[in-house]
DNA sequence: CTGTATCCTGAACGATACTG
DNA sequence: CAGTATCGTTCAGGATACAG
């Protein structure tokens, strides 16, 4: 478990995988998606997320650059943890 | 989803929790199970999960002052929740 | 388009001392 | 027994500028 605090730490990493949950995403659709987090927060995350193993980072080939972000089968399985993560705050 | 980043948020607000999960503690109980955590960190952490209403402190009459900290229902409901964080983690 | 670099702030942590 | 007070450290986050 110390595995689920570092892969999971930081105030905004779980947004971050509940919009990759609902399908792979570019940089600035993510940044749109989430315009609280500043480039440097959502990048930082990124990284953490693909450094744990939650999820990756393809770039395609030509240019302007493109990149897409999606979960690996690991990411997608925290799913319904989040999912209930979630339902436990919303039950007031 | 707000309430449950603040309700759960620091690096060892969920080991005090399932802590707890086993069972009411006295204040000297939690902090043997949880030697890593100092004094302040372990009274805020407490502070903080009863402001949240996932725990309750009683001080029992008499002295010297005894506390048991227990969980609230709400609390109790967290339990399969982090269960299932926790073997998240561990499912390598 | 997709980031990194810098600099700063604030919150959480950690250690130690002390009290009703 | 059950904490609070104090002080220093560490790290995530915020703002802005800049780069491949």
């Amino acid at each position: 478990m110390e595995i689920t605090l570092a892969a999971l730490r930081g105030r905004w990493t779980t947004l971050v995988v509940r919009e990759l949950l609902r399908g792979e995403r570019g940089y600035t659709e993510l940044r749109e998606a989430l315009p609280r987090l500043s480039d440097k927060v959502l990048s930082d995350r990124l990284a953490q997320l693909v450094e744990a193993g939650v999820a990756e980072r393809r770039r395609l080939p030509g240019r302007p650059v493109r990149t897409r972000y999606a979960l690996t089968p690991r990411g997608h399985r925290l799913g319904p943890v989040l999912q209930a993560l979630w339902d436990w705050g919303a039950g007031r």
